[in-house]
DNA sequence: CTTGCTCCTCCAGTCGCTGGAGGAATTAGC
DNA sequence: GCTAATTCCTCCAGCGACTGGAGGAGCAAG
């Protein structure tokens, strides 16, 4: 909207360069509909102007802010209408903190579990290692920091490592 | 080692029960070859041991802590070879520690930023959701967090978000 | 003897890309 | 004008680490 240098095309090589997104993956939302489909030249090639480069920059940030594309196509859907309320973009971004704060709060305890590991210092062999031991042995972790992964009797049927998919940020 | 009160062999679920791993993780945990194919009833189901519940329960263990696949297998050949020496398991561990604490600082910034766009108070309309603004302006980003998407002329051909894979820890 | 549970194998799908094959079009240099 | 290099096109298979469903066999309890 505001002054942009340059308004004009760029093919996808050039929109891959500016956004730091690459080319396959640039495709890739065009196919999934995060992107629309681009103009394209007399040969067929896609051509990016300038509301497109923003929005790929936006769905860029918002990757490596870790948003879900499924919450980034609700963020772009409610930035293509901004008379609507901006209560879900906030319940986005408030739902995603969230996830953050445990997920930090998750990695300090097994930062803490790791240093623990390696702090033992040098033993010659694994027979007296304090990784391979620790791992064979749960109880030896000092806090509680994922669930008890049942020894004795019976146990949780409940969550392993974790669900699926990868997380960026 | 020690005084394992039940020596039985169990059948899968059972197995899954006590380890906390799903049952079709357990198959292909055995399908890729982390855990060694265990004997069979008469009615060919598998039935898992001491031994081999152990596995299981180190395998559990060091994917909660985040250590990829490959490293297990590594970390479980060492642990079946304890005249081997300790370096190779504790070089995993310290390797380990290092993504966790980078992971660790690149969720702090993330933290910062998220919990600068939603702190800004609730404001009607989209058009002037500070959510929405952050996103599509990454100039507006307090600290550069990560690395800078590239806006004016020339741009980094580098590194998009993150490679692949799922990260559990 | 039937009901209901667990188990078997095989295979496709998840998420968010990534990269290769095979070919067309454009651009750069001579 | 011609060639060579680069960029682009489409299609499709693969990554990691599972997850879950279909369709069927086995087994233990009532």
């Amino acid at each position: 909207m505001s002054g942009a240098t340059s308004e004009q095309a760029v093919p996808i090589g050039t929109a891959s360069r500016l956004s730091g997104v690459k080319v396959p993956t640039i495709r890739y939302y065009e196919e999934i509909g995060l992107l629309r489909p681009p103009a394209r030249s007399e040969g067929n090639r896609r051509h990016y102007a300038g509301a497109e480069l923003r929005r790929l920059a936006f769905i860029r940030h918002a990757r490596e802010l870790g948003f879900e594309i499924e919450a980034i196509r609700t963020l772009l859907a409610l930035q293509d209408d901004p008379g609507q309320p901006c209560e879900a973009a906030d319940a986005i971004a408030r739902a995603r903190l969230t996830e953050v704060e445990a997920r930090i709060r998750s990695l300090m305890a097994l930062r803490q579990e790791l240093e623990q590991m390696v702090a033992s210092g040098r033993h010659g062999v694994v027979g007296e290692c304090r990784v391979i031991e620790v791992l064979a042995d749960h109880g030896q972790c000092a806090h509680p920091h994922h669930h008890p992964p049942a020894v004795p009797g019976r146990a949780a049927t409940a969550g392993p490592p974790r669900p699926k998919g990868r997380r960026p940020g």
